[in-house]
DNA sequence: ATATTTTCTGTAAACGATTGCAAGATTCAA
DNA sequence: TTGAATCTTGCAATCGTTTACAGAAAATAT
């Protein structure tokens, strides 16, 4: 109804000009302390709180920065993580984070940029779609601080947070090798995600260096979500000569496949070994207890976080690589 | 580096006045081809996208709003299901949503509150953290449109969508009862969260009903998180007379206890069984296939952000309460 | 031909804050 | 008492938009 008190408002409960009142807010000297006073009571009558919009209008040097924060799904388990991990940093250096999910929708990740470009954030961190993701690199270009997690960015220098998928993948995947595992398939994501191709080549690198023929038949892509997993998973198995073990390319994945080889009541690892790539805190309390490739998620988007906050302080540092460690948590699902 | 290019810039590419060019962006009839062409060229070559922070500030009404969106735990699945119905709906009527995550914590909640008000949003969807919330009351009382989901307010009229918890409680701790269990505990969440106890009062209902003795000793409230549901199902096994069944307050608890359960090594459901409040799409795969209550996540945020937008359309419609149905899914846990 | 209506465009005042500048009020020294 | 130095405040411009108002140009009517 009513409209939120202006810092005219509260001036004409005080009695004094606009100025005034904004240097009460903003505590700077040579206010009188009278008059501080009048200004505090009649802010805390109206229970008045300052516009930030306006603020972040006038302001080129706001207190409070906004950072957006642009993940490309928040279902998955791992991107939840690099949010709080962000969302811890920011609480804590006086930034508020814009939060926002693509869905892995390339018209909605262009749509959010947009907005997020007019909102006038102060940096941004983004997992982009693909490589050259065109908007995304447009941004870097124009100056605004940017990080990108989990997902690198070609023709352009920018800060990156990671695990390098590909070691990771040919670890997971020389491990099912050890174990016995020689019609192992991989279920990955969408193809254009630089992460789905990068676990990709990992896949292919161990097989190679163990001699194992490769069947394309046993790699297939989908679109990152539980819903893939699911079907891609049943096809495999529905194979005259199905893989033995399946290596699923995200968290959605991995639960996907789980769901068919649970409603087709297979043992596991008897009958199908599985190991995903990213853990949950909760894979213990899977049937059976989940191997998996573990990433950081908190970490990296703590760490992204710091790096935007220093970013924004300091634009011409060069771009950092931060490349953090992944790891195979093995457990009993191969 | 360089600014974002502004209205000015555009004008003077085009050479037209800053008028004209707002008039273009904004539709308005009465300009001329030629100069709609012209200035849409200028649009295009700068690549100029309008600061909605100015855009905000000037308009009450017209533009692409912003909804706030305020979230207890965003690690908490059903809260990604509420927020995934909320985008959607935001997206397809083109409002932007601004999401928060509290963690439980009632001073981030109250921070992020403020934050919310001063980035003037035109609407909020929140979880209040307890019945009488003083800032979200507040919020409703200025007149702002908001929408609360899955936890109620008392005393003050306003929208809200959620589920009948206490019979939704009810419904399985009778079903615990009904499969032969008397000894059943209750974890609960933080105690002032509205959902705590109404699902604690269902599992007293059941209790009453079937004349089974309430030990103070089985129930325990924690912090609603991953953590305290592992630590107060170790102090419940612990007991010299411990419980046949677990009743967890919700999906995090669940998984803690899940956890405990399955450190111990003890078979569900012959030495333990549970059942959890909420569940999850891959609870199908949890060891074993965990019997919980579902509650539509996605649907509640879809609702309360069509009653949301409707609400900032009409401001005077009077409150709704819709009472969405949760369901017992009968697995293999219990 | 002029009068009237309809199109088109520019000027300038908002929106709610911050801030350089200058003037008025105090204090203090001489 | 006077002059300088130090506080304290208000005026007004500014951030990037939208929009009421008015004036100019074109189209139409008389």
């Amino acid at each position: 109804m009513s409209n939120p008190p202006t810092l005219k408002d509260v001036a004409e409960q005080a009695g004094v000009s606009v100025a005034t009142v904004s240097r009460v807010l903003n505590q700077t000297k040579y206010i009188k302390q009278e008059t501080r006073i009048l200004v505090e009571r009649a802010i805390k009558q109206l229970n008045y709180s300052p516009n930030r919009v306006a603020q972040r209008l006038r302001k080129k040097e706001g207190h409070r920065r906004l950072i957006g924060l642009l993940v490309a799904d928040i279902q998955n388990p791992f991107y939840v993580d690099v949010m709080r991990g962000v969302e811890d940093v920011a609480f804590s250096t006086d930034h508020v984070v814009f939060l926002a999910n693509f869905a892995q929708d390339i018209e909605r990740e262009k749509l959010y940029l947009r907005i997020m470009k007019s909102e006038s954030i102060d940096g941004l961190i983004v997992a982009p779609s693909h490589e050259k993701d065109r908007e995304v690199v447009q941004l870097v270009k124009s100056g605004l601080p940017v990080v990108c997690v989990d997902r690198v960015l070609a023709d352009v220098e920018v800060d990156v947070v990671l695990v390098d998928n590909r070691k990771a993948a040919f670890e997971a995947v020389e491990y099912l090798i050890q174990r016995g595992h020689r019609r192992i398939a991989y279920i990955g994501g969408l193809p254009q995600i630089p992460t789905t191709m990068q676990r990709k080549k990992g896949y292919e690198d161990a097989l190679r260096k163990y001699a194992i023929p490769l069947d394309p038949e046993l790699i297939r892509l989908g679109d990152s979500k539980h819903e893939s997993g699911k079907r891609l998973a049943a096809q495999l198995l529905d194979l005259p000569s199905p893989p033995t073990a399946l290596f699923t390319g995200n968290n959605l994945i991995t639960l996907g496949a789980l769901e068919t080889i649970h409603t087709r009541k297979l043992k596991i690892p008897d009958e199908v070994a599985i190991l995903g790539f990213d853990d949950m805190y909760w894979s213990i309390s899977l049937n059976p207890p989940l191997t998996a490739v573990h990433q950081p998620g908190y970490e990296i988007g703590k760490r992204a976080a710091e790096l935007l906050v220093q970013r924004i302080k300091e634009p011409e540092r060069p771009p950092v690589k931060l490349v953090l460690k992944a790891e195979l948590i093995k457990r009993d699902s191969c």
